[in-house]
DNA sequence: GTAGTTGGTTGAAAATCGAAACTGACTCAT
DNA sequence: ATGAGTCAGTTTCGATTTTCAACCAACTAC
């Protein structure tokens, strides 16, 4: 177990989740559709063995759920739960900074609003004001979650 | 090297340049003004070699720059590019995750509009609706990046 | 001189990963 | 009912990575 100087971080606490080479691109196929242990298996390459370690601790963080598809053989497929759907902002906006600065603006794959086929912006979103909110009005400060220090950074 | 049997989406390609254990949270602490090796080393608890390497790879990728703070001796610190300080919307919202799903609701950092203190939320938002988009409300479909195979899937 | 700081490098031990072989439950075609 | 195939794994083992500790070089402060 690695050590942890100071869990005073929810990115620490969820990159100790799913911050490794595989567990993100798993969610990624499950938020495409791809939902069976050997789609995914053969759609990325990893060994079977990792994929079952992974999918495992997915399902033990409740981030992903088992369920049956048939029965004779009983068979499994691998679905996101509310907690894992949530993950959704996050790889969205993995995909943003890929197409812009990985990709060279081009993307390989477009997010389109079902409703009207626009391509979609990540921003973060002010509940209040309801209003996209530009990086510039945005401040950080210690939450109810903080036990230490504190200074004031921006994000 | 990794095998890569269809680098056709900017999450494997960003994942394939920043998606391992420490490299996000070496990232975090650069935005957090952590910009010192040792002072990252520390902060983390990472080995040293591993840092050193984690670094040069940023640099490389020109996700980070070294820039000189003092002459004799030389010393550097490791600033963010604006190709870097782009990442800010993807560690915003696994931290957000983080709160809601790991740190139980409580934040260990919180961020806020400026202009009315409410706590953000990081949403995909439709620019032509002016909504935030559900997750169920998205499709993927191929864009212009794309070399190959092309079924429309869901995310 | 001695001690301390910063930013590393080196090397050995431990942990993790990847590829391939194997398993077990079942289906389907002949 | 025999044989081939699929799906979802488990096991094994060699290769790669990571960790941990020691060492180093340049310089400062005393």
């Amino acid at each position: 177990m690695r050590t942890q100087p100071a869990v005073e971080c929810s990115i620490q606490r969820t990159l100790d989740l799913i911050g490794d080479r595989w567990t993100l691109l798993i969610l990624r196929d499950l938020f495409r559709g791809v939902r069976r242990f050997s789609r995914i298996q053969e759609d990325l390459g990893i060994a079977k063995n990792l994929l079952t370690d992974r999918l495992g601790t997915l399902v033990d963080a409740d981030i992903v759920e088992k369920v049956p598809y048939q029965d004779r053989p009983v068979r499994h497929e691998y679905r996101l739960t509310e907690k894992g759907r949530a993950l959704s902002p996050s790889l969205l906006a993995l995909m943003r900074w890929g197409d812009r600065y990985v990709s060279g603006g081009l993307a390989p794959t477009e997010l389109v609003h079902d409703e009207c086929g626009t391509r979609l912006e990540l921003q973060p979103w002010c509940t209040t004001c309801n209003v996209p909110v530009a990086p510039t009005d945005i401040s950080s400060r210690p939450g109810p979650g903080r036990h230490l220090g504190t200074e004031e950074t921006r994000v």
